[in-house]
DNA sequence: GGTCTACATGAACTATGATTTATATAAATG
DNA sequence: CATTTATATAAATCATAGTTCATGTAGACC
């Protein structure tokens, strides 16, 4: 596995819009498994899923408290650089969905 | 298309190791297909279908020269946001390819 | 100890994306 | 103008990843 492969993994573990929403509301602070599923309203088991892709990239990490678990970032700049993400994408209107222009 | 789901289709479109190869090597300066080709050493219809995946994200641009397709950025800030990601990850370990570890 | 709540997991299914192969196009060159 | 060079593209194949469904586990509460 190279450097160049872990930080693609590392992307693309990021790139998907319901983890990307997760992380976005974990840069706010810590939340429960419930919590995350009330507000995105998806099925416990899809959050459980992509809770766990996330924790395989050590994006994020969980702790126990009675029945409840509770996620949060790894560590605080992960949520800067996912707003810095967000704010060069907006100023360049990257990846707008639109189709290519194909006269050069 | 929302805005979460247009930033994950950037942050994928980024998370692919021969594109971010090939990012890389555009942060260093515009290029034409065949050098990415040999460089990279893939097929050269490969490298094509990428950097048009590039284009479609409006990652990368392009600029015609005789018979040659010269690439480049669409912007510098891409370059940094690129490094900034790299320097993260290789500081917090993220994506090891470990297992991850299952007592809590 | 049985039941409820909260979360995790594995298997099956489905969708998406990467790669190859073969071919097309367009500019340059003899 | 036929050929070579450089790049693009479409279709087919193959691999990866997201989602659902059904079930498992562990703590709390009666």
């Amino acid at each position: 596995m190279t450097i160049v492969e872990d930080q693609a993994r590392f992307l693309r573990c990021i790139g998907e819009p319901t983890r990307l929403q997760i992380l976005k509301l974990l840069t706010r602070g810590e939340r429960c498994v419930g919590e995350l599923t009330n507000v995105l309203n998806r099925e416990q088991s899809l959050v459980s899923h992509h809770l766990r892709a996330l924790k395989e990239c050590n994006i994020v990490k969980e702790r126990q408290e009675a029945q409840k678990v509770y996620y949060k970032l790894t560590d605080t700049r992960l949520a800067k650089l996912i707003v810095d993400c967000e704010a060069l994408m907006q100023e360049l209107s990257l990846c707008k969905c639109q189709e290519v222009n194909h006269e050069t």
